[in-house]
DNA sequence: CTAGGGTTAG
């Protein structure tokens, strides 16, 4: 078991370095030095310069920094002719403060000497960019530390989630203030140890109001009222933080009576109280009650705007988000952001871009905003282009970047670019927790590389229910329900409960593994072993596993009984056993029931006169063509795509606009060759096998996915598995024509559809010929 | 340079 561990690790570790290595080095930032190493203009007389003045210099630094002047600050601290340290301090923090971690490092390595606020300031600077052992290696570099250095190194471990370290530096530092013993006890709170924080909170009883805030904070976060209120009661002294906390606590969870109450007894009310009531009735949909607080707020700040502006927009209501937004004082990058949001979220991709680019500043926050816009709505290819311009915009990724680029990657299968931002998250330090590692590993399943994602997934330190349930359906969906199998056997070890979406993996790995009686053992006893009732869709895997199986009969029992209305996952179910049995009637009756519930799905017809041809009944399958053309039943014009060197491919049906067209043809005429003598027969008849639209032989040959595929064989490296994706069901023909091809060329062929993966390999399927 | 409350992404 240890050396398997390790082995695993050793094998994440590799995969990291590849990614790494994928990546060019970034070129180094010469252009700073040289303006640092720029003498310090010659003054006519160098006169000597005051203390007083040397502050006053300082100050200005510290003041343009402030307001976001990165390069006047850096021009007065060029112009000095006598640096302190607090001038470079101020540097420092300065360019922390506008999140250029690079530029506070560069100064910091430069500096002549050294104090403690130096050191302090580059450790809270790492420890904002959440790069904990870079703080750490500072921290145990540094010649003298204070209990500001404890404390920072101690809020920096809690904020990332390590509050074992946490309690280590806790317990070691030598003198302990208010802020430590807030510092840990905030640490057990954020962490989502209450009970812990509790504990500690008994222990002793010289605590600051701010503590009692923080613990009470945590109650109201976890809507645990009662104990907050309990809190807020006894509590020795309130200031207007707690009366703050205790009145969103309730707005937020839709006690607005009790919330409007205390904020007619509390003895102030600022703007935080204000904003308070307005997102509480913003949350609960009480758009009028809330424009009411709006309106008659004493003063307002700009989070009080956002505030209204984001309930506006929660509610599609951009019209009159754009009407405040127009009308506000002043924007911060918030109102920016909320905008898009709200734009992004109505469909207005568009309107979201055009605000995008009037902005005057973009951050992280602005740029997951139009980059999930764009991949929400179906602009993948233009959401990781977003990224790439990102880059150069000088913004760094973050954990939601970075998950949000893996999602894209896995939207389109492009492997390449997702191992590419592996590299990236490796080098920007980030440790593999569950938030990355799911994404990570959900990104390689997706596309297609199920070896790599189980080299993720046991290199993950941290696994949580999303992990095993991704890595399981990931398995099914493969098609290796064995390995499904094993993956769950595994996380029963573990303390982690299987949840609704790990059986609905676990059956459907039975299903495409024909496990009848152990997918039948598991379903039944989900609710004694694990607590799961059955829901609708373990239902629908129940009945594909029977239909499968060739179970008709029980399929249709099963379903009759079932406590649900069936819906037309479930009768598809049933319509794909129907043609894999050749059992007409049912598949008929089936299809008429999902065309009632879902008149637009072609994928339905497609597969009905799947069934007409494999039973003869020529006549349907031309009558299907016709119905689907008199419902205006619009099809969705199929077509694959491959990556090859970076770049994605794109192919439709009969493509002749790819410029290496003469060359594929001329490979896919001469595998017809070699096909026929391997005993392959084309099935031209079925016609409409695919919504792709065509009739004859030689165009049939032509479809999507098999021109995506032979462009793979032509151009990828022997060895490599060719990866190819196609947005619709593959189609019987081609699934048959690849699995020749496979064995032809001895090549491993991964093709996705829109349903799930194929392996083909030396002229098998994984899928069983099941799909 | 280290604590607690209101807005924006995933």
């Amino acid at each position: 078991m240890q050396t398997m561990q390790s082995c695993y690790a050793k094998r994440f570790r590799q995969l990291h370095r590849t990614c790494l290595r994928s990546l060019q080095s970034q070129p180094l930032d010469n252009e700073l030095q040289r303006r640092l190493d720029r003498n310090p203009k010659k003054v006519e007389k160098p006169s000597p310069i005051t203390e007083a003045e040397i502050v006053k210099w300082n100050m200005a630094i510290t003041e343009k920094m402030r307001n976001g002047h990165c390069d006047s600050a850096l021009s007065l601290f060029e112009t000095m002719s006598h640096r302190t340290s607090v001038s470079w301090n101020a540097m420092i923090s300065g360019y922390l403060s506008n999140g250029r971690f690079d530029l506070a490092r560069q100064f910091f390595d430069r500096m002549p000497e050294r104090d403690l606020v130096s050191w302090n300031v580059m450790i809270s600077g790492c420890v904002r960019n959440r790069n904990l052992s870079g703080a750490r290696i500072l921290f145990d570099k540094m010649p003298k530390r204070d209990t500001v250095s404890w404390n920072t190194m101690l809020s920096g471990y809690t904020q990332n989630g390590y509050i074992d370290e946490a309690r280590e530096i806790f317990d070691k530092m030598p003198n302990k203030n208010s802020i430590s013993w807030n510092g840990i006890l905030a640490g057990y709170v954020q962490n989502g140890r209450i009970e812990a924080a509790c504990q500690l909170f008994e222990s002793k009883s010289d605590w600051e109001v701010v503590s009692w805030n923080c613990l009470m904070g945590g109650y109201v976060r976890r809507k645990r009222l009662i104990d907050a209120r309990r809190l807020f009661d006894i509590m020795p002294e309130r200031d207007e933080v707690s009366w703050n906390t205790i009145i969103s606590g309730y707005a937020q969870n839709g006690e607005l009576l009790e919330a409007q109450k205390l904020f007619e007894d509390s003895p102030i009310r600022d703007v935080f109280t204000w904003t308070a009531m307005v997102s509480g009735y913003v949350q609960n949909g009480m758009l009028t009650e809330a424009r009411r607080f709006f309106d008659e707020m004493p003063e307002k700040n700009s989070v009080s705007w956002n505030a209204m502006i984001a309930g506006y927009s929660q509610c599609k209501r951009m019209d009159l988000a754009r009407e405040l937004f127009e009308a506000m004082p002043c924007r911060n990058i918030s109102s920016w952001n909320t905008m898009i949001t709200g734009y992004a979220q109505s469909s207005e991709i568009d309107r979201a871009w055009s605000l995008f680019n009037e902005m005057p500043r973009h951050d992280s926050i602005s740029w997951a905003a139009i980059i999930a816009g764009y991949a929400q709505n179906g602009c993948s290819e233009e959401a990781l282009r977003l990224f790439i311009e990102m880059k150069r915009d000088g913004e760094r990724m973050n954990r939601s970047t970075f998950t949000c680029a893996l999602s894209t990657c896995a939207d389109i299968a492009a492997l390449d670019l997702g191992k590419q931002v592996h590299g990236r998250l490796v080098k920007a330090g980030y440790e593999m927790g569950c938030y990355v590692g799911n994404a990570l590993l959900s990104m390689y399943c997706k596309c297609g590389s199920i070896d790599e994602a189980y080299t993720v997934f046991e290199g993950m330190t941290q696994k949580d229910v999303v992990t095993w349930n991704t890595m399981i359906t990931g398995y099914a969906r493969h098609g290796f329900g064995k390995e499904a199998l094993k993956v769950f056997e595994s996380m029963r070890l573990t303390s982690i409960n299987p949840d609704d979406v790990t059986m609905v993996g676990v059956l459907s790995a039975c299903s495409h593994t024909g496990l009848v009686n152990k997918g039948t053992e598991y379903f039944y006893s989900m609710d004694k072993d694990f607590g799961i009732m059955a829901k609708a869709q373990h239902y629908t895997c129940m009945i594909d596993l029977l239909g499968r199986a060739g179970r008709l009969e029980d399929a249709q029992v099963l379903m009759r009984n079932m406590p649900f209305e069936p819906d037309a996952a479930t009768w598809g179910a049933l319509l794909g056993a129907s043609r894999i049995h050749g059992n007409t009637k049912l598949g008929e009756e089936a299809a008429e029931r999902i065309f009632e519930m879902e008149p637009d799905n072609s994928g339905m017809y497609v597969l009905l006169s799947n069934l007409y041809a494999a039973s003869g009944r020529w006549s349907d399958v031309g009558n299907m063509r016709l119905l689907m053309r008199d419902k205006g039943v619009r099809k969705v014009p199929g077509y694959s795509w491959i990556e090859v060197q970076n770049k994605v491919h794109t192919f439709s049906v009969g493509d002749s606009m790819h410029p290496e067209k003469d060359r594929i043809y001329a490979f896919l005429e001469e595998l017809d060759m070699w096909m026929k003598r391997e005993g392959y027969i084309s099935s031209t008849k079925m016609v409409l096998h695919d919504v792709e639209e065509e009739e004859k032989e030689h165009m049939l040959k032509y479809h999507s996915e098999k021109l995506a595929v032979a462009f793979g064989i032509l151009t990828i490296p022997s060895g490599r598995p060719i990866r190819v994706i196609k947005n619709l069901r593959v189609c019987e023909d081609c699934h048959n024509a690849i699995k020749y091809i496979s064995k032809i060329v001895g090549r491993l062929i991964i093709l996705r559809d829109s349903n799930r993966f194929h392996h083909f390999d030396g002229g098998s399927c994984s899928c069983g010929d099941y799909w």
